[in-house]
DNA sequence: TTAATTTGTTAATTGTTTTAACAAAAAGAA
DNA sequence: TTCTTTTTGTTAAAACAATTAACAAATTAA
């Protein structure tokens, strides 16, 4: 039951009704592809005549194309299979970390083209843009072609305003209020470019894979530990946005607001007890409330040192991980209890040790949540070789061909 | 952006878009009766023959009548007001809660008629449903005509499941796993009867009430702090449930995992710091971590005494509400990082005291929020006067007319 | 009294879904 | 082979709703 607003709402046209099934159509296109015609009426629950109007427009347009004829052993003419023409653009993913930038091709349904690129990432804003202009324009002009381009998606670690291209607050990277989008847009005006934060972005990236099983995936969040810990969350299949762009921060509610200082300034977030950074310090005996200088050694050992030392037998590095996935769990119980989503998808490099701490998780999450169904809410874990930030990137260009259209 | 989802779609029919402004003209009416066809086609950017072919469904079904004509000095043909017709049917709204229940009736744009009436609530669960059978037949059937009535909201404070009607956990009132509609389902199968949780009817209560200010309530939160903290979160105009009817549910997002025990069963919940008991414990110098006895007098001292006793120079009482005012400042924070909301409402015998705390809870919101924009999320007080629990019933039963229609 | 202006309706046009009929294509039965 | 059956996809016609244009009604100002 939506309220429609009343200050801002959008009139039903003539077109609005073909519009809706036209990007219901895609949307089935783009699940069950290859299809048929027949296939996808009986999927509407519609005629088929209405699916042969809808479908010329996208054949017109050459954003489906009609492919080989099926040759199941069954009676009648065989149909004609339909799918996405993958070939009308390509889509461009920039994921920029503290130490690398990552980049990524894909062809308009998010398929990768060659490979993942990386370069260091100059902490400079505007050394990066040029930078970051350089390894574009190559892509642009000399790989591609920059007409066929459909955009280019930029993933930052940190608070930033969509529209005006603001990165308001990177604590990483150490941005802050720089404009990271305007150079871009002024050298590339032909071409669209997005900005998102890595949560939302790795959020944007389970929503819009296309997968086999039959996950609904309207209600989900996304947690990504790493440096830090984003959150994206969806509901009605919709990335919540709030009113700047900050919604889906529960990396910042705290486990205790005694607890130890967290790099927002608050003290006792969720992310100083479970980033990275947070379980290194806890295994080297530092008290983080004092911010102890660690040593060199410390500062090149990372988690996975960690998760490799406890596989090898190291009870102390073991005990460490139990209490950070511990310290996850109870933070993901505040999420299922505030969110109640269908699933939650965890991402960063305390994966790959989820065989190790997954018991401890869930119950911890058992132990917080309000009823017994919450507890159980479904774990799913996205190891890194999936590069959920790239695909959230290249869904901020790609999905929007696919979106619902805004109505009433 | 929205991602329309492959296993659960609507497909457009040739009425769609008839169906969609429909509404919008509904909308519109309610929020600018009494307004003329002319008005409603300058507010929709349409023109008047559209208006006047939905206009006159509208009247058709009696949902829309016409009333008196305007008369400014201008030029021109006057226009023909029109305005909901509130006289088609009424609404029941039943508010349960541990000492009383309140009853309210209303037109069916919600409009108040007659007293409140309110009686004992019978904490046996058979024992209510027989004595709310009661009352409501009396209605029903003396007062008023069964097939006028559009339907029966009923609040509980509690997590339940809307659709079976079982109530599944209504701590206050001692209520497991008790389904307290089925047999009013049974009793008068010609009326609709609703069921909801008493923070997320409060949130109804907020977007769909009348207003005249501009407020954009798309994207709010209510807060309502009583014997327990209900939490009803909007997000696009549409209240957020979640998969098991139990989203929203931030009062037991903890503030200190450590922290007092909570009626929940986990410790440290925010519930557990800045609910009407905890106040009290607070004030009487009682560990809540023990659970001791309080005596009679303690007993029957209520947080408007505490009030009272603040505002009349106890400088005890003060500091105890301000403590709570603290920790009710630092939990709003939370949601603010996690939701990002245009306004957060706060409902609550508490509010009462907004002049003596407002301050106290304002810094601590900007000490725990992430942006110096979410530390001025503005904070809207709600007098138990409105009545939101039972504005929020009647919004169960009135509303779905006036609901966007489900698209793509 | 006439012109100007605004409201609301009606008729015609256009675009879209829906129904119905049909053509095309293939497998199976006679 | 030939005919029947079945399925796919298209086309023509019907139904329906938004849109456009024209017009009638009602009122004020000149």
């Amino acid at each position: 039951m939506r309220k429609i607003n009343p200050k801002n709402f959008t009139l039903a046209t003539r077109g609005t009704s073909r519009e809706i099934n036209r990007q219901i159509i895609l949307t089935l296109i783009r699940t069950h592809q290859p299809v048929s015609r027949a296939d996808l009426a009986r999927l509407m629950e519609t005629n088929r005549a209405n699916v042969t109007f809808l479908v010329n427009e996208l054949l017109e347009e050459d954003l489906v194309r009609e492919g080989a004829q099926g040759n199941e052993k069954v009676r009648g003419r065989k149909p004609t299979f339909l799918y996405l023409n993958s070939q009308k653009s390509y889509a461009i993913a920039v994921d920029v970390r503290v130490s690398r930038t990552y980049m990524m091709i894909t062809d308009s349904i998010g398929k990768q083209i060659g490979d993942i690129i990386s370069f260091p990432t100059e902490l400079d804003p505007n050394r990066f843009a040029h930078q970051l202009n350089i390894r574009l324009r190559n892509i642009l002009e000399k790989d591609f072609r920059m007409s066929d381009c459909q955009g280019i998606g930029i993933i930052v670690p940190g608070m930033l305003d969509q529209k005006s291209g603001l990165v308001i607050n990177a604590p990483t990277l150490g941005w802050k209020n720089v404009n990271i989008l305007a150079p871009l847009r002024k050298e590339f005006d032909e071409v669209d470019v997005y900005l998102e934060n890595s949560g939302k972005a790795c959020a944007l990236s389970q929503i819009w894979a296309t997968r086999t099983d039959n996950a609904d995936l309207s209600d989900i969040v996304f947690v990504s530990v790493s440096d830090g810990v984003g959150v994206g969350v969806v509901i009605n299949g919709e990335l919540i946005r709030g009113r700047h762009n900050t919604a889906g921060e529960f990396g910042h509610v705290p486990l205790s607001i005694d607890g130890p200082p967290c790099s927002c300034g608050a003290s006792g977030c969720w992310e100083a007890y479970i980033s990275n950074l947070s379980t290194l310090s806890r295994y080297f005996g530092k008290d983080q409330r004092q911010r102890q200088p660690r040593t060199l050694e410390e500062q090149n050992f990372t988690i996975e040192d960690l998760i490799m030392r406890a596989r090898g037998g190291d009870s102390k590095a073991l005990t460490t991980l139990h209490t950070t996935a511990r310290y996850l769990g109870l933070g993901l119980a505040s999420i299922i209890n505030a969110v109640d989503p269908n699933y939650i998808y965890i991402g960063g490099e305390i994966t790959e040790a989820w065989d190790l701490i997954n018991h401890e998780v869930s119950s911890a999450i058992k132990e917080r949540t309000l009823t017994k169904d919450l507890g159980t809410t479904p774990i799913r874990i996205v190891p890194a070789i999936e590069h959920p930030r790239l695909r959230g990137a290249v869904a901020l260009v790609t999905a929007p061909a696919f979106a619902a259209p805004k109505v009433a």
